[in-house]
DNA sequence: GCATCCCATGTACCT
DNA sequence: ACAGGTACATGGGATGCG
């Protein structure tokens, strides 16, 4: 964005970057406080010098309101000047409010005047480099993103001098070595040379890798480095041309996969690859929100979020999440799992539940939702026609996960309150139709015979005696007919079992399971082997395991053999980690929750931590550190653990071998068996 | 002085 | 600055016992 002119850059078919400009005029809204004021601030503004227009309209402002306002609609010469513009009603007092201030330029010039969202298809009209009509071209079918070619930089430091970087660009990883400013220069050949349209450093959004950010601030570099002589607005990731991704990426990687996700996210937020991957959701689904008031010429005000006070008993009877169903302990047979698809979108579409009527019949989020939905399962039909694993597949596979956190991601700020429109009224609502839902489904499944086996917020696991697939699906559509909202089978399991708490074996576990499916997929949630902070080795058993007890036939058959056979893998098993491991297979991964000072007790993350630091790698929130236990019972906390850098191969032989005993305990605790004989008894030999 | 229980803390997970 | 709901290892302190 320059003063009076856009910049928008345009990726040619034959691969071109092209640089075109447009007019910006940028434009707020005054709300006078009188008919008074009204006149007195016309006035005022026909007089400044930074004021092209000044005009009298009648709009609606905020999501609530219905009667239309007189606002003065201002709009001044450019970026430079709508600021001094602002300041001038505001010190005028004539204002009540100032709408449309707080947007970042490119946001308005993409909402009010190009109208296309970024990284869209389109054809534009230009005389010489100048825009002078653009048309969005639809590409509903595109699964690969557009052909924009990717640079990954990782600067490596020892210590706290940059010692190289690891380069990535398109598929290929190199190494630029050197130190210091012979590595930046090495950087800056390969950026002319690659000439990448986007560029990705982790981190530099956080201000991470400094000797990188300040080299990035020097003018020679900048002119280097851009494609053109414009300024840079390297915190909103536009660099003359180029654009410098930012550090989230909520539901994609920051690969060249991922970008098939950034760019439905970025077209959501209807704003640039840059902000979308710096902004949060929250922010995304807000721009998706402003865009829209626009088109209906409504102003947002900066906060309309509601809340009411009320009495706490009606407080718990309203303010709950999903429900679950407890689960019957122990081993199952032909269990299938329904879900919802996308339930809560769906819930919001159905009832029209909105910010501005919670209880039904609003407009604003179902609106925004339905096209997105729709595509989401457009993509998922399109995806059951794709080669698994192919290229195409993942790109179709990012798309959906990106667009999955956004739609989901509706429900979640609903009544949050930093969202601007939140209403606590309209989350709850969607909560309660959700609830409503899984107890219908479970009065239709009971009614046909079927046995709910567990259930959780929008999944339901089924059972019937000799059921087939074809049986679960009806009653999928059953409830499917019953509730008003798509279900469908989504696993069918040969076997499935369901551990009870550790802490108390006669309560079951919710959230957790584990089983086969007729696929021959071990498929498992929230036990060990699902954890990062597990150890590989035993991640690796906990599956087998379950792989080996689940292959028999009937139930009876795994009653009667798993332990044999169970118990046979747990002691090889154990003689691996007798035997000496790697690193890898020991290492215990944990994202530190907060700086590494800030510990209070000597956890092993933070031990840990205090060994890196004192290496000189700097830690802080966020970061994941990675260590592996070398003397659980030590007293000196800081010699518990070794951080894998540190890694000298030696270990705590007992620690690692009660991980997996207590992996297999989980596991045959689960299908009602003891093992307490077995595993009691320090050594395993005689199963071998 | 030691074993055991209790509880806050911290992290990760499920949908 | 996205939600609610859940499990559980860990480690320090309190408690109980001899």
């Amino acid at each position: 964005m320059l003063d009076d002119e856009a910049v928008v850059w345009v990726k040619t078919p034959s691969g071109e970057a092209l640089r075109l400009v447009d007019e910006y005029r940028p434009y707020i809204f005054a709300e006078p406080r009188s008919a008074e004021a009204l006149r007195e601030l016309v006035q005022l503004l026909e007089q400044s010098p930074f004021v092209r227009g000044v005009k009298v309209v009648e709009g609606l402002v905020g999501l609530r309101n219905t009667t239309r306002k007189r606002l003065v609609r201002i709009e001044s010469f450019g970026a430079r000047s709508i600021g001094r513009v602002s300041t001038l009603v505001r010190r005028s007092g004539l204002a009540a409010e100032i709408y449309g201030e707080e947007l970042p330029h490119v946001q308005r010039y993409l909402f009010n005047r190009l109208q296309i969202e970024p990284s869209s298809r389109a054809a534009f009209n230009v005389v010489g480099n100048r825009i002078v009509s653009a048309e969005r071209l639809e590409d509903l079918d595109e699964i690969r993103p557009p052909p924009f070619s990717l640079l990954k930089i990782q600067p490596q430091y020892s210590g706290p001098r940059l010692a190289g970087l690891v380069v990535r660009f398109s598929g290929r990883s190199q190494w630029v070595e050197g130190s210091g400013d012979r590595v930046l220069e090495g950087l800056l050949e390969l950026v002319s040379s690659l000439d990448p349209d986007l560029i990705y450093i982790p981190g530099l959004q956080w201000g991470r890798g400094a000797p990188l950010n300040e080299w990035l601030e020097r003018p020679a570099v900048r002119r280097a480095f851009g494609r053109c002589p414009d300024v840079w607005r390297l915190s909103q990731g536009s660099a003359a041309g180029r654009v410098f991704l930012g550090d989230i990426f909520y539901g994609f990687e920051p690969d060249e996969y991922g970008l098939a996700g950034l760019v439905e996210r970025a077209r959501f937020s209807f704003t640039t690859l840059g902000l979308a991957t710096r902004w949060t959701s929250n922010r995304c689904i807000d721009s998706r929100n402003l865009y829209e008031l626009a088109r209906m010429n409504i102003r947002a005000p900066r906060l309309e979020y509601m809340e009411e006070v009320r009495c706490l008993v009606e407080l718990l009877e309203r303010d709950r999440g999903g429900v679950t169903f407890t689960p019957r302990p122990g081993l199952h047979e032909n269990v299938a799992v329904l879900d919802f698809d996308s339930q809560y979108p769906s819930i919001i579409l159905k009832h029209g539940i909105s910010y501005e009527n919670p209880s039904g019949g609003g407009r604003l989020i179902p609106s925004i939702l339905q096209p997105w939905l729709e595509r989401r399962l457009r993509l998922k039909r399109l995806r059951k026609t794709l080669r698994p694993n192919s290229s195409e597949e993942l790109y179709c596979t990012e798309r959906i996960e990106a667009l999955k956190l956004i739609l989901c991601t509706q429900y979640g700020i609903s009544g949050c309150c930093w969202n601007r429109f939140g209403n606590t009224l309209a989350f709850e609502e969607i909560n309660r139709v959700s609830r409503e839902a899984m107890l219908t489904s479970k009065r239709v499944a009971e009614e046909r015979g079927f046995e709910i086996v567990y259930g959780d917020v929008d999944s339901l696991f089924v059972r019937r005696e000799g059921a087939s697939r074809r049986d679960y699906e009806e009653l999928a559509e059953r409830i499917s007919a019953a509730t008003g909202l798509p279900m469908s089978l989504d696993r069918h399991f040969k076997f499935i079992a369901f551990p009870r708490l550790r802490t108390d074996p006669d309560t079951p576990a919710l959230k957790r399971y584990f089983g086969l499916t007729y696929d021959g997929l071990v498929e498992a949630r929230g036990i060990e082997l699902r954890r990062s902070d597990t150890p590989a080795i035993v991640r690796e058993f906990q599956e087998r395991l379950i792989r080996t007890i689940m292959s028999f036939d009937s139930i009876g058959e795994v009653m009667s053999c798993s332990v044999e056979e169970g118990v046979k893998l747990l002691a090889e098993y154990e003689r691996l980690v007798d035997s000496g491991l790697g690193f890898e297979e020991l290492e215990i991964r944990k994202v530190l929750g907060r700086n590494p000072e800030e510990y209070s007790r000597g956890l092993a993350q933070s031990s840990a931590a205090a060994q890196l630091q004192a290496l000189g790698i700097r830690l802080e929130k966020g970061r994941e550190v990675r260590f592996v236990y070398t003397s659980q019972s030590h007293p000196n906390p800081l010699l518990r653990v070794r951080a894998t850098q540190l890694f000298s191969g030696r270990y705590d032989k007992e620690y690692y071998r009660a991980y997996l005993r207590r992996a297999a305990e989980t596991v045959f605790g689960a299908i009602g068996v003891s093992i307490n004989h077995v595993v009691k008894n320090a050594r395993l030999e005689r199963w071998l």
